[in-house]
DNA sequence: CGGCCCATTAAGTATAGACTTATTATGCGA
DNA sequence: TCGCATAATAAGTCTATACTTAATGGGCCG
């Protein structure tokens, strides 16, 4: 009657059986060749779903040795890093972007160290604003690094640093850590909130297989938070 | 030579054309079939490698429209929630758990509305204190279902709430948000920090398939970090 | 008894082939 | 020319089979 077995169908079965606890926590499920013989498909279907599961966090998976229920679950928080833009957009404002700074400067002690650079390397520093509709929403403190990004062939007047780097050097790996932080004067001038006010930064770090790219640290306005899904 | 041609090999090479722009943004590549011959090895494999980069982001796929380089990558952050313990333990600090509050009292309106439940209904409230070696690391504040966790059955004393939930109630669905707040009084003498001093917040809203199991504010010891990779 | 080697096991991977499904392109008729 | 039915296409999936690889556990030898 029903077709064949999919992988989704025999996931979503193995999935009851775990929130179920037919298959309790810490326990040795079936082998793949039994349950496909049970659930009437072939071996390379469940490994399919299984494999997905295990992915997901909720089975570990060794050969030899089986597939058994996550004991403890990690649960894995997936966020979607987009560019600045699309993001105010998405929540209905008009997106605005200044300049504010941009100059040619030694690199701090701290951060060359993190980049891996020699300290006191000039790199290019910018500072930016993104707006939405009248209001500041995050201000961009970025380091580039100044043979991936020279001065002449990327104008950030107009376009954000942000799109250009996606545009233009794509693809790369990074780091990236969220914090709070207290609104300095600078800060609170430039986001137009209280002095001492808790700020919620974001910090990333781009690099290339050879070198690092671009340090940044984007300083939401007062209110904002990062939202997503579990599970 | 060579043996067959792994799926992990073929990922390499397709990520390797894409980095080196061979493949550049938004490009059509060639079809599943077309690789598979190139490359000497079956579709499946193909398919294999493609289909995980095209998880990761990388790629855009569409039955009969190709498969095609994305043009703005979305680039994905992966969290792993751990259990507070560990995460404290993983520091090399030693864990202490310390039960604060434990009470049942009407839910405010506020969370009630995000819980979808009636605003009144008496849950259970907790507060614990986590801390790492002698320093306080994060103070938790929790709403807990009453008809989930009965105040009988789950003694949170010894056992943080937060291990209790994943050894009792395993794998459910979740929302979890990120933010930063400004230690008032009662955070400031629970911490052992200043008052107004920036503070990190995590807050999660748990539930099965059928029920609000908990809502949870995580607000952290200032100079907290959440730190992960891109890429 | 301790340690090492090897047989066994279960997952991991590769393949050819067939069939399904979403989507695009096309060509026909109004 | 517009709109719609239909054909063509590329990815998605399932199957059966075979082989690979990481562990485990037992047995043998010292």
């Amino acid at each position: 009657m029903n077709g064949p077995v999919s992988w989704q169908g025999v996931r979503a079965e193995a999935l009851r059986r775990i929130r179920a606890r037919e298959w309790p926590p810490g326990a040795l499920i079936p082998k793949e060749a039994e349950i496909a013989l049970e659930m009437g498909c072939a071996r390379a279907t469940v490994n399919r779903a299984l494999r997905d599961l295990a992915e997901a966090g909720y089975l570990d998976r060794r050969r030899k040795g089986g597939t058994r229920v996550t004991e403890t679950p990690v649960r894995r928080a997936v966020f979607d890093i987009a560019i600045i833009r699309l993001e105010v957009e998405q929540s209905g404002a008009s997106y605005g972007y200044t300049l504010l700074d941009d100059r040619t400067e030694p690199l701090p002690a701290d951060l060359a160290a993190t980049l891996g650079t020699a300290p006191g390397t000039p790199w290019r520093h910018i500072i930016a604003l993104h707006s939405a509709g009248e209001r500041p929403f995050c201000l961009e403190d970025r380091w580039l690094n100044p043979q991936l990004v020279p001065q002449e062939r990327a104008d950030f007047t107009a376009l954000s640093a942000n799109e250009w780097l996606v545009r233009n050097i794509p693809f790369t790996d990074g780091a990236l850590s969220f914090r709070a932080c207290k609104a300095d004067t600078a800060l609170a001038a430039r986001l137009g909130c209280e002095r001492g006010d808790a700020l919620f930064a974001v910090e990333r770090i781009t690099r290339t297989e050879d070198a690092a790219v671009t340090a940044v640290t984007l300083t939401y306005a007062p209110g904002h938070r990062l939202a997503t899904t579990l599970g």
